[in-house]
This record gives structure tokens, sequence and C-alpha cells, in this order.
DNA sequence: CGTTAATCGAGACGGTACGTCCTGTCTTCGG
DNA sequence: CCGAAGACAGGACGTACCGTCTCGATTAACG
């Protein structure tokens, strides 16, 4: 799972699996490095506070030994963060609404998983580094797809209109509290009940007539 | 319309706007290290690449004379950003939908000014500090007061119901616009008619049934 | 006595006198700025360390109203050694060898005077400046002249030798006592006693055979 | 020779010279700061002027390569002219007064080397610390170690009293040429002759009667 | 079992930028 | 015109990281 902007020619196809010569990279020194950027992260530190010379230091690590598996620390935060990943939040299936509430109540009230924490403080990375955009896309992607089919269920058991635009909708439901997130939270705004909230707003334009 | 995160302790005490002692700070100065900050970054260069002293050397300034106006980097640059930011557009004030889709398109397409250029990379620099983040809560604000402005306008004319959280529906309407720039473009969405979809979208929900 | 090395161009001869225009200059603040470099430096900082805008700030006076008066901080520096110079110690007269102890011992233990606290924070910056150098000269040059005063007398008393070099046994009996100044102490030598040590040891070479 | 007052913690522990962890500093570079300092005084940038940053320059070498190894621009002069001021002068051992003179003269007529331009330009830094202080003490000490066995040799002899006290008769020797080389040279004094004379003079009182 | 070769922690390397401080000049106001 | 106050351009300071490099010491698989 490490390595996926990882420097190592790692390219030796499948069939000859030849092994390189000289000591093994540590399996060590990989998780402890990333351990240490989670942990950096989930102390508070925004990202680009991270320095090299910081994550070596408290991996236990010397620098080289950073530098040999990521070529830059964009690359090294694409992994850091490809690594955590929560799992989403199980849903219930009964109704729609709640379904779609109980989605998004992570994004709106991030206190529990490591994943939660430290999803904010990547905010200020996304924009230089496309890589790690896509990678935080990818990872939130499960989530979002997880939506689409709770949409579509409502779709499909005629509770919501057929002509809906999924995405659309998606980032009328995902987009208000992501923003909040990020450029901070309207105290005209309750986080716990947002959620729920937009969903009921927006009801009457999804709902079947 | 300068330092609007500067460092001055412009405490005009209670009365007179008392002249602060002391040979006053040249306007001069802060014209050219405006535009050296624009200059800079209209070439290319990335906002991260700007360092206070290209910027001193740029606009043929000391240091000092920046750090006597700005406490950093970011303030800098967010100043720099506000003094490019053209004003609120017009808006026609016939039809209440109208003048949110108008509203409402600057943040989508800010595609002609120097200002589109830079905004994007300000997002990055937003999460460091409060007071950053304050400063650019204060620069969108006239923007957020003529939307609420125009939804009070069709609560009076009675197109809109009576009982709408304003800042509710600017979350619900501004959010996803921010999101999607912040976060990159979902492809499926066109930036250029996502505003009135938008609006239209919510149109059920904040009617008068 | 200010003014030594400044810049006015006092140099009005005599017979005129015209009344320079406009506002005098204060003599308060010619006091308080010597006042301010001589309190810095019985303070113990070393002279290289003195700022015109730390005595500035300390003399409660606008950096140029300093700089009106003297060009560069080696100009104030002299003025401000050159308003000290304490009265040469009295000498009983009776003994050669009691009044040159007398005459040495202010050198060997500078506890008393402000002067004798400000003259070792000098040594550094004696070199650099030939002004400074004068100066300091200058200052100690009554002190010289008394001990080859007490020497003359010595020889016409017929106490001491004829053909003695003033020159070269002054700098004997003052040189050890200096250079123990700026190089530190001896720890085997006593300062105290060190004087009168000198004058017994040197008193078989310039005393009468 | 190096690193007098460098910052090393060069404490080898106990036993057997552990070699320091890391890659080891590079010599070329001791050498070639070292280097740029002495250029740049010799060509006459008077010592105060001489910046850690110009050294660095032309040294090729970073900033951080030279304050590693000393904390101050003192430090780096005296390190500087310590590695330039040659080995104390051969003494012939036949005549103690003759090897008196002998090592006394470099002292008052530092003419021909490198050493003798800057010599005289760190006299200004001595009395800032310590430190610098006790770093040029342990510098001269070979020097007076020098002399003292020189007496010795002379009280061993029979040449020379038994009751000396070494030290007062070193800064007897050593205190004046050290006054006139800080203070300025007394146009009455020769240089050239002034250690032989001092010498001839205090012969009567350090001789065996 | 020794050789070989890439790894490890550690830290020095040449650089760049930081934010602070001071210099000597200037520009404002009020006395 | 002088006073204080303080802004001005310039430049050095000492610090923090960058990404690279060089040490001696491990740590495998190959021969």
């Amino acid at each position: 799972m490490w390595g996926v902007t990882a420097t190592t020619p790692d390219a030796a196809p499948v069939d000859q699996e030849r092994k390189a010569p000289g000591r093994p990279r540590s399996p060590r020194a990989d998780e402890a490095i990333i351990e240490a950027v989670l942990d950096l992260l989930t102390e508070g530190n925004p990202a680009e506070s991270i320095s090299i010379e910081s994550v070596a230091a408290r991996a236990g690590v010397g620098k080289a030994t950073i530098y040999r598996r990521w070529s830059n620390k964009e690359a090294l935060l694409v992994d850091a963060v490809a690594s955590v990943k929560g799992e989403p939040p199980r849903i219930k299936g009964e109704s729609v609404r709640d379904d779609l509430v109980a989605l998004l109540r992570p994004i709106a009230v991030p206190a529990h998983s490591r994943a939660a924490k430290i999803m904010p403080c990547l905010w200020s990375e996304i924009h230089r580094s496309p890589e790690l955009h896509r990678c935080v896309q990818k990872i939130s992607e499960p989530r979002r797809e997880l939506m689409r089919e709770v949409l579509r269920r409502g779709i499909g058991s005629g509770e919501l209109r057929a002509d809906l635009d999924l995405d659309l909708v998606l980032v009328m439901l995902m987009g208000p509290l992501i923003s909040q997130t990020m450029t901070g939270w309207n105290p005209n705004l309750d986080r716990a009940t947002l959620p729920e909230r937009l969903v009921d707003m927006l009801w009457p334009a999804i709902a079947r007539p």
C-alpha cells in the first residue's frame, strides 16, 4: 500500500521477482515514518508546517531514509493520508433521509477517527498538489458513491424524483459542510444539526412531487 | 483599502482621528509592495514561491517596510488579493432568482480579473491563522450581506417563504461553489451553469408554497 | 566643551556673533544625550554594543537630534568620554616612591570614579578610531605629566639616576597595569599590591647607584 | 589547530576518542573559511567590516557551515588569526638577555607576516567575551611559558636572582609592549629598540646582585 | 564463510528565506 | 528652525529547512 508515489523503481513486472541485492529496506522505517507524519498531523500541526526534518526526528530515522522512499514532502503526505481512510459509516438502509444524514454527519462533526482529525489539516495542501488532490478524492469517493446509492435507492422506491442529477445533489449536500469546515463555521449554524437541516431543506427539491 | 490585516495599531483612540506622530507611512511604498506581489503572481510564480525578499527587491523597498505593514506573508498576500477583487457585482433588483445567480456567478467563474489567477492560491493559506481567516471573512462579507438583502427583499415581496434561515440558505448556495473551487471541480458539473442550477434546484425549498 | 567633533559649523569666528535664526538647540538635549551614553557605558555595556538608537531612546530624544550634533557614533563617544576626565589623584610630595604608587593605583583599582568604570569599555573602540585614541591620550596626559614631574623631582633631589628616559620609565610602570586591565588579570598578581611591587621592583634600575 | 574557540563538543568521553556519528566536518570547508577571512583582512578590509555573509560568499560555503564551527564573528576572527601566527621564535639558549629580547621583539615589531596586519584589528574584540579572552590567553601562553623557562634557566645558572616572581617579571616585560601596541606608540619610544631597552633597564632589578 | 552491495541513523554540505535589528537619512508634526 | 517621533532603503544577523552528500555500521543474499 505504501509507495503510491514512491521513487522506488519497484516496477519489476511480476514474472521474475528478482530480488534486489544489498540490504532490503526496513519495513519498520516505512511504518515509523508514516506514523510520524500522522502523529504530527493528528496533533494539529498544519500540513505545511510539517518539515521533513521534523518527521525524521519524530520517526527516529535519517532524512535520507525518507528521501529514498519519497521524492518530496507532497509525495510523503499523499501516502500518509492514503494510509488512513477510515471506513465509511454504516447506514441502516431504512430511510433515505436518515441514511443521508448519517453519511453527512461525520463531515460536520469530525471528532472520532484519526482520519477525521487529519483531513482539515490537508485542505491547505490540496491546492498545491494535484497528486494529493486526487488522493483525497479517491479516499472520499467510497463515501460519495454510498450517497449516490442511497439516492438511487430512493429513486427506485419512488421516494425521490427520477430526474435528479446525482452529482448536483451530492455537491449541494456536501458542499456546505465542506466549505464550513474549511472557511470556518458560521456561528449561526450549529455543526451538530446542520446535516439534517440540509437534508430537510433540500427535501422538497428532490422528493417526488 | 490596504492594511486589512496590517499590524498597525490604527486604534483611533476615541475622539478625533488624532494624527500619529512621526513620519507617516509612505503610500507609495504601499502601492509598490502590493503591485510587486501582484506582478510576481501574474507572472506565474506559484504563491508559495513568493518570498518577502523577492517582493522587497521588486518593489525597491526594505524588508522592514513590509514587516511594518504586514506581520507575515499570508497577510500580505491576502491584502494584495483583496486589493484586486473588484466590488461585488451590480444587481438589477428585478428578479430575486436572477440577482442570486448574478451574485453567485463570480464565485464559480472568476475568470477575467487578475484576482482570478490569484484567489485559488490563497485557500492554501487560510487555515493557518485565525487572524487571516477573519480577514478573509471580512473581505467576503459585503457579498454575503448583499445576498441576504436580496433574500429579505424576496421575503418582503412574498416571493420567498417568511421562515427562512438566511444563513442556511446562504451556505447552501455558496458552499457548493466554494467547495468545488477548493477541492477541484467535479467534471460532471459545468462551472458556468452551476450557479443557476443551484438556485433553480433550491427554489422549491425557499419559494413561498 | 561639547562639540569637539561635532558637525555644527560653529566656526563663526568671534567678531560678528550673528544669532542663528530659528529655534536654538536645546542644551538639555546635549546633556541628556551625553548622560545617556555615559549611563550605558557605566552599566557595563561594551562601547561597540551602544547603538545610536539605544542612546536616543535612553535620552528621550530623536535620532536626528543626535545626528544633528555628531556625525557618527565615534564622534559621540569621543565627546562623551571627553566630558568625564576625573581629576588626577592628589599626591603628598614627600616620597618619590609613594607618589608613584599613588598615581599608579587608580589604574590598577579603577573602582571609584565613573571615569574609571568607563575607561575599560573603551579599549575596544580605541583601535578603530584615531580620534577617540587621541582623545583618550589627551585625557590621560595630565596623569602622565604628573608622573614625569615626580620623576624629575626625584632626579633633582638626587634620589633617582639623572640619565633616566622618563617616557621609558613611564611605560614600564603603566604598561603592565594597562595590559593587565585590557587582557585580563593574571590571577597570580594581586591588583591591589601590583603598583607598589612594580615600583619596588624597578627601583634598583632607576635609583641612583 | 582550527577550532580553538569552536563550538564543537569535542568532549572525547573518556576512553578512546570515539568517532562522532554522522558525516564528519569537511576540512576543506575549515580551510576555505579561514582562508577567506584572512584574504578579506589582508585586502585591507577593517576587521569590523567583515561580515559572516561576506566570508561565506568568499569561501563558497553556507552560513550554517560557519556557524556550526564558530558561534560568532570574534571567535572566527581569533581562530583565523591564531592560524597565521607563526610558532614562537627560536631562541639560541646562550644568553638570557638575548633570548628575552628575541622573544619580546615579535610583540613590538610584528611586521613581516600576514599576522602583523591582522593582530591589531583584534584587540578591539577581546573585551567582549570572557571566552574570547581565554582563547587569546591560550594562544599566547606558549610564548609566555617560553619566557618563564628562559628566566628559570637564568635562575638555575645563577645569572638571575632566585627570589624572582616570574609572573611579575613577565608582566613588566610584556606589559609595556602590549600597552604600546594597543594604545598607540609613544613617538619618543622606538619600536625596534624598545625590547632590548626594556630588558636592559630591568636587568639590575632581576640580576643576581 | 567471506564478499558484495544497498540499507540504516546521523549529521554536515551549499543554499534560500526567514524575521529582527541597526544605520544614517528623510519627512511629518507641534513648539 | 528645532524638537520628538518614527518611516525609509539597505544590509548583516543568527535560525530553520531544503534536498544532497558522506560517514561507519548493519544486514541480507550470492558465491
